[in-house]
DNA sequence: CTGAAAGCGCTTACAG
DNA sequence: CTGAAAGCGCTTACAG
C-alpha cells in the first residue's frame, strides 16, 4: 500500500509517532526540534522515501518556487545569440542555491506574451525577469497590474520612474562601444560604420547612441548606421549594403557577434581581407568569436553574472527588500585580431 | 478589501450567488452549467479580476502544469548549439496550447543533475524530456525510481527495453550522414575525415558509425575520425590536427555546425580555400550556416518538430496512453556551397 | 519542545 | 442543472 501511493507528511508523522507539524518543523528548522525526535523523523522519511510535495508547499506558503523568464525573440535569434544561455545559466546558479526553478517561455506574438505573464501571475511563478526592454515597455504596467513582482534588465541607468518603480539591474553598454570606436580611430580609421540592433530595444539604442557620440568625440562622422535584426541574415545584408557604398567604411562596429560573424564571412567572400582591408568588432563574446580567423574583437557582457544578480535582486524583492537600481559592472572589451590599421 | 488581496474562487462564487463548485465547473466545462449562471459567474470573475490560482489547482489535481527539461551541457555549448533553442521553441508551441509551462534546468555536475530530477519528481513538473542520451543512461533508472514520467529523445530506433520502457521519440541520424558522405565521394573525395561529438552521447556515436559505414560503402577508409566536444574550440583543434597530417583529408564531415564553422575559419586562416581545397559539412542547420561564405552544407534536424512531438508524446503518456517508440522523421540534408570536387 | 487545528484555493465525487 | 462537503499535502499561528 505504502508501496504504491507516494508517502505524505502524514505517513511520516505517523511512523515517527509525532504530528505533521513536527515533521515540517524538523525540516524547516523554523522551530527547535529535539535531536531524538528529529532522528526518528528523518529515519521514517527515509524508509518511506518521502520528500515534501512542492505542490502542497506552494499552496501553503503562497510561493511557487520558480521565477519566470519570457523571451520574445525568434528561435533562430535565440539560437545564435550568446547572451541568453549564459544569462540563463547565471540565473540557474543562484536559483539552485534556493532550490528554485526557472519557468521559461518562448513567445512569438504580443498576445502570447501577455497571456504568459498572466499565467505567471496566476501562480506559475513568484516573479519574473524582464529582458530585451523597449522604450516605455508595456510590460512595466502589465506586471504591476497583475501584481507580479519583477526586475528589469537594462543597458543604461534607468531615469527616475522610467521602469515604473521596478527594481532594475543595469550595465552601461556605452563605455565598451566608446572604447571600440577609440581602438578603431586610433588605428587610423575615419570611415567607421555601425550595424545596429532593432531600434525599439533600449540596448540597441544605447549602443547606437554610444557609437555616434564616440565618433563625434574623435571628430568623425558617426552617421553611417544601418539597422540590423541581430540575425546572421541581417548582418550579411547590412554589410553588403555598406560595402556597396561608393566610399565603403574601413571599419564596422556590429551590435552583436552573430551579425559580425556573417559580416566577416561576407567580406571574405568578396575577397576583402579582415582586418587588413576591413576592421570589425562584435558584441557578446560568443564562444565562436574567439575561434574565428581572425578572432573577433568583441564585448563580454558578463551575462552569467548579470543572470545571478538579476535573480538575487528578484529574490530580495520577494522578501520585501527595496533595491532600486543595481549596477552590474561586468561589461568589458575583449580585444582580439579583427581590428588593424586601415590600408594606405 | 477586495482591492488588496487577490480574489479567490470563493469571492467569485459569493458574488455570483453560486457555490465554488459551480464556478469551477463553469470554466472547466466538465459538467453543464446553465447559460444564465455562466454569464453571472464570468461577470463576477471579470469584476473581481479573478483567475484560478495555479498553485491551488496543482494541489487539487495533482498536476503541476509544467514539464521539466534539464540540460547538462556547458553554457558555452548551449549558446552555440542551434539545437536547443529550436527544440525548446517546439516544446513551447504545444505546451502553450495546453496552458502549460517549461521548467528549464541547466546543470553542470552529475549530483546537481540528480538533485534536479528529484525536485522535478517532488512536484515541480509532471514529467520530463531526456535529451543528450548516453549509452545505458542512468537517468532511465532514476526517473523510474522517482516515479517521474519521461520521454527520451534519441538518434536511433531504440532496441527493446533499451530505454527502460520509457516512450522514445527518435530520428535516425544515419541517412543524412550517409548522404553527405555520398555527396563528397561522388564529387571525387577519397580522404574524408569526421570530427565527431563526445562518444558517450548516442547521437554522436550514431553519426560516427554512420560515417564509417558510409565510407565503407564507397570503398573508402572511414577510420580518420577525431573526437570533438561540440565546441568551437574543439572544432578548431580537431581541424588543425587533421590539416597537420602528412596526408590531410580533402573533406571533413563535422558532427555539428559550431565545429564546422570554427574549422572553416581555421582553414581560411591557413589560406586553404573552402570548398576549392577543402570540402566541409556541418550538422544542425544553424541560422549562421546559411550566411557563411561559402554557405555550409548541413543537416536540418527538425528540432522544432521534434520538440513538438516530444511534448505531445509526454502529454499522451501523462494521460495514460502507451506510445512506445515514435519516429520523428524530419532530418534532411541541406546542400549548400561547402562541398566541391577535390583539387587535381 | 510538541500537539491539535485551521488554512492555503482549488477540484471532484456525492446528493439532490 | 446546482449545492454542501471532503480532500489535495503541506505550513503556521495558537496552546500548552
Amino acid at each position: 500500500m505504502t508501496q504504491h501511493r507516494k508517502a505524505t507528511i502524514g505517513d511520516v508523522a505517523e511512523r515517527a509517532g509525532v504530528t505533521k507539524a513536527t515533521v515540517s518543523l524538523a525540516y524547516s528548522r523554523k522551530r527547535p526540534v529535539s535531536d531524538e525526535t528529529r532522528q526518528r523523523i528523518f529515519a521514517a522519511a527515509e524508509e518511506l522515501q518521502w520528500t515534501a510535495s512542492h505542490r502542497a508547499r506552494a499552496l501553503a506558503t503562497s510561493r511557487t518556487g520558480a521565477i519566470g523568464l519570457v523571451v520574445a525573440r525568434d528561435p533562430e535569434v535565440l539560437a545564435t545569440d550568446a547572451f541568453f544561455s549564459k544569462f540563463i545559466s547565471g540565473c540557474e546558479r543562484v536559483l539552485a542555491e534556493h532550490e528554485m526553478g526557472l519557468m521559461l517561455h518562448a513567445v512569438t506574438t504580443r498576445e502570447a506574451e501577455q497571456a504568459v505573464y498572466e499565467r505567471l501571475a496566476a501562480g506559475r511563478a513568484d516573479g519574473a525577469i524582464l529582458l530585451d526592454v523597449r522604450q516605455e515597455d508595456p510590460r512595466f504596467a502589465l506586471v504591476q497590474r497583475l501584481g507580479l513582482p519583477a526586475v528589469v534588465l537594462s543597458a543604461e541607468e534607468p531615469a527616475d520612474g522610467e521602469t515604473g518603480g521596478l527594481p532594475t539591474v543595469y550595465s552601461d553598454d556605452s563605455p565598451a562601444i566608446s572604447e571600440i570606436v577609440r581602438l578603431m580611430a586610433e588605428a587610423g580609421h575615419t570611415r567607421i560604420a555601425h550595424v545596429a540592433g532593432p531600434s525599439p530595444y533600449i540596448h540597441a539604442r544605447i549602443r547606437r547612441e554610444a557609437f555616434t557620440a564616440a565618433m563625434a568625440e574623435h571628430g568623425l562622422d558617426g552617421s553611417l548606421v544601418v539597422e540590423g535584426a541581430f540575425t546572421a541574415a541581417s548582418g550579411r545584408d547590412a554589410t553588403a549594403q555598406l560595402l556597396d557604398l561608393a566610399e565603403p567604411p574601413t571599419a564596422i562596429v556590429y551590435a552583436n557577434d552573430t551579425m559580425a560573424i556573417s559580416g566577416l564571412s561576407l567580406a571574405h567572400s568578396r575577397g576583402i581581407r579582415v582586418p587588413e582591408e576591413l576592421s570589425i568588432s562584435g558584441y557578446d563574446d560568443s564562444e565562436l568569436s574567439a575561434h574565428l580567423s581572425p578572432a573577433l574583437t568583441t564585448v563580454s557582457t558578463g551575462a552569467v553574472q548579470r543572470g545571478e544578480i538579476a535573480v538575487r535582486t528578484l529574490l530580495a524583492a520577494l522578501d520585501g527588500e527595496e533595491s532600486g537600481a543595481v549596477r552590474a559592472d561586468h561589461t568589458i572589451v575583449v580585444p582580439r585580431g579583427s581590428i588593424a590599421a586601415p590600408r594606405g
